[in-house]
DNA sequence: ATTATATACGCAATTGAGTTGCAAAAATGT
DNA sequence: ACATTTTTGCAACTCAATTGCGTATATAAT
């Protein structure tokens, strides 16, 4: 379980206000560990409204607690942000990966090659893998 | 300009009925030869109707005209196949480039590097990379 | 601690991309 | 030319996401 106190400290560090949605929300994050999609976050706190849980997972993503991942399928799904950013500085060099089969979505270590673009000025990449992770391939 | 009997040879080569619209798509696609956002086809053509144009859009995409490119925008922009491209194999390896200044997308030349994770099945990657394209950067 | 101010919440209504159903029109095969 | 299949056009619909606004709550100031 992770410590209200510490959870505090977080939304504070990164100029969000405390209240009630947005401590289950994160601590939700912090304690599943993983990527959650709005569906997944709809369902878990369901008495609670769905604006402000789109304003929610704005404003941290805005302000460097949540990163989102861009994903096609039309449903949003975001991931915890490393330790370092900020709403000033939210920077993000990993991959993704989308199973076919359970359709979860993951950060995965790797950092997205570098790639070089002659007489283009690159400042973003993203790089989706898709395919069978590795729960599914067992 | 494209010839009629050119676009025709295309469309059938595809297994696509030969109809006004589709021949008008796919060769201001040809004229064009650049990606086409669904806004960008809806002014060009605005005389027909949104739904067929997402109809055609779609039968092109399933039978290896062209291809959807991935953009967490909300603006579904397509682009040419290559010719080696049919509804059975519908391949491509290439990556894309958004420009911040002036929105258009580009399909690059080069492919998308290869990546391994172990554990992982991989089946397809996409790589979008944003920043200043070679015109704006001028 | 109390008050003032700024921000967040909850509800209803709205937006906007994309889809579906269906009857009429057009394209292919014979 | 005819029969069959696919496409078109219109209206209505779906569904994720946003906006407006009055109320409630969190932080800052006194």
């Amino acid at each position: 379980m992770v410590s209200y106190s510490k959870i505090k400290k977080i939304l504070k560090a990164h100029k969000l206000r405390v209240t009630d949605g947005r401590v289950d929300i994160l601590g939700y994050f912090l304690s599943q560990n993983r990527t959650l999609s709005f569906k997944d976050l709809e369902d878990k706190f369901d008495e609670s409204d769905r604006v402000t849980l789109y304003r929610t997972l704005n404003a941290f993503t805005e302000n460097g607690v949540l990163h989102k991942i861009p994903d096609d399928s039309g449903f949003a799904t975001y991931g915890l942000c490393h330790d370092t950013c900020s709403s000033d500085d939210h920077v993000h060099d990993h991959m993704h990966f989308k199973c076919d089969e359970c359709g979860i979505i993951e950060c995965l270590e790797q950092n997205i090659p570098s790639v070089k673009v002659p007489g283009y000025q690159i400042k973003e990449a993203t790089l989706v893998l898709k395919g069978i992770c590795k729960n599914c391939v067992a």
